[in-house]
DNA sequence: GCTTGACCCTCACGGTGCGTGAGGCAGGAG
DNA sequence: CTCCTGCCTCACGCACCGTGAGGGTCAAGC
């Protein structure tokens, strides 16, 4: 903080010109500010003492006072430079291309504030689509609530995180491609069990490798981590029953392929944890 | 501009990793902002060839990726990194953190844009007020048009500059007191000639120099400026009737103050330059 | 095997407008 | 003579890379 007005020395009406202090406190500017200008040569003080102390003059005073109005609108000490020193300078032109610059900053920073309503409403809610696009996109047995309980269970998880990332960078079709490799994949499991394909066999395999892939669309998806799915799609009557409602035993079947996958990679799936 | 995927190197399915610029390519960052985030650690690729060159593997496209999202919202590299090294971050409180910072930014950009307006229009039309206003703070005589036929004349010149950039950061009421103190100059004006104050006396020196000061709001005025301008008062017809109409033969006198002064003040007002 | 061209590497400066010490005079008060 | 405050001059730091400089590497074509 500067004290202005010692009390031998008033500052005011010295008319040799006024120190550094003394005129950062009338501008309302930092004394850095002052030196700044000064080795810059954008303000210089006329006069020095002989112990070498800045005395900035009234007419020092007065383009410190213009430089302080431009960059209060935001000009560079470059452009203040120009609008002061040439006469010729267009100063009504660099104030509005100024101002089309700062009207583009603020167009950026909206989409930027735009861009992160949605990542924020994609960690909350997990899905950014409208409770119609939901059904038209996840089916009519959908329900809306699924990503608030999602939440509810693996909020603080990075793979929440990973997931949530990535839904605010998706549009609905986005999302009908994801639900449409999924039903895919869903049929070609229950074809594959309908075909008697055992679990451990080069088709199986072939289908555990495809569900990691597609499951790549929420977030990577490790052979551990699958494993821990592949027991949780049993044991969990919601998951249990998406799968059993496609082919009856699906859900254990599918369970089974991926334990012996996990195997052939040298996983013992009964000790796998989520990592 | 980078070629991604050269005949001989198809940058894709290369399982052990992507070179630098492959990796940046696909991510839409350059070749020195991945050199960058290597360099402080932020995201450095598992691998490198006996060569020394950087390969980005599948996982670390994965963390490159979430860089970049995040970097799109604004975010600061140091913040990145929290949210994605520490587990227990609290993200989408960091997003709204960040989303009020940028509203704050935005707040002050759309500030900085109504000060750009008001010194466009200050150096466009010279005066900010409205009709109403002028009309009650220069007296029903004003003419609006003024400003506009200033500016025709003098548009150009500094002194214009210097009475734009005040204009803007001045209100009614301290156009009110400038106007005030311009009427309180006439009047004394008027009653010193009336009292037989000589050009070249104490008092009439006194009375050039208080309307420098009174002058000095509109922008800081020279001796040798203020002779000219008691040449421009008693020819211009308007000033002149101003004058006159205070008291007749008032913008004569004047000049002949202004002009006695400036003699004692070693200035030549027959040979005076406004400068 | 040599050249060519596209990539890759590691320094290292620069830009914006000062903030923030560090170390040391200058000048008045007690 | 000492103390305190204000002033001086360096000089680094910041956020995020852009932009060379100077020099290897890799695959292809001759």
């Amino acid at each position: 903080m500067q004290q202005s007005g010692s009390p031998h020395r008033p500052d005011a009406g010295d008319a040799d010109g006024l120190t550094v202090g003394q005129a950062s406190a009338r501008l309302g500017v930092t004394v850095r500010a002052l030196h700044h200008w000064d080795e810059i040569g954008l303000a210089r003080p006329s006069l020095r003492t002989a112990a070498g102390y800045r005395l900035y003059t009234a007419g020092d005073l007065e383009r410190l006072h213009r430089i302080v109005v431009y960059r209060e609108v935001g000009l560079g000490l470059d452009r203040i430079r120009a609008v002061l020193d040439d006469s010729t300078a267009d100063v009504p032109g660099a104030l509005r291309a100024q101002r089309a610059q700062v009207a583009e900053r603020i167009e950026r920073l909206r989409q930027l504030s735009d861009g992160l309503d949605r990542m924020i409403d994609a960690h909350e809610r997990g899905l950014l689509l409208t409770v119609e696009q939901q059904a038209a996109i996840f089916g009519p047995q959908w329900d809306p609530d699924w990503a608030a309980q999602a939440r509810q269970r693996y909020g603080d998880t990075a793979q929440w995180r990973q997931y949530a990332e990535r839904s605010a960078s998706r549009g609905p079709e986005e999302w009908q491609a994801i639900t449409d490799a999924v039903a895919g994949f869903d049929g070609a499991l229950g074809d594959a069990m309908d075909a008697g394909v055992t679990p451990g066999s080069p088709e199986a395999n072939q289908l555990v490798e495809r569900h990691r892939e597609v499951f790549a669309s929420y977030f990577p998806l490790t052979r551990q981590m699958q494993v821990c799915l592949g027991r949780m799609f049993e044991a969990d009557p919601g998951f249990a029953a998406h799968y059993d409602g496609i082919r009856t035993g699906l859900a254990t079947w599918f369970r089974q392929i991926v334990d012996a996958s996990a195997r052939a990679h040298g996983i013992d799936p009964d000790t796998a944890t989520w990592q």
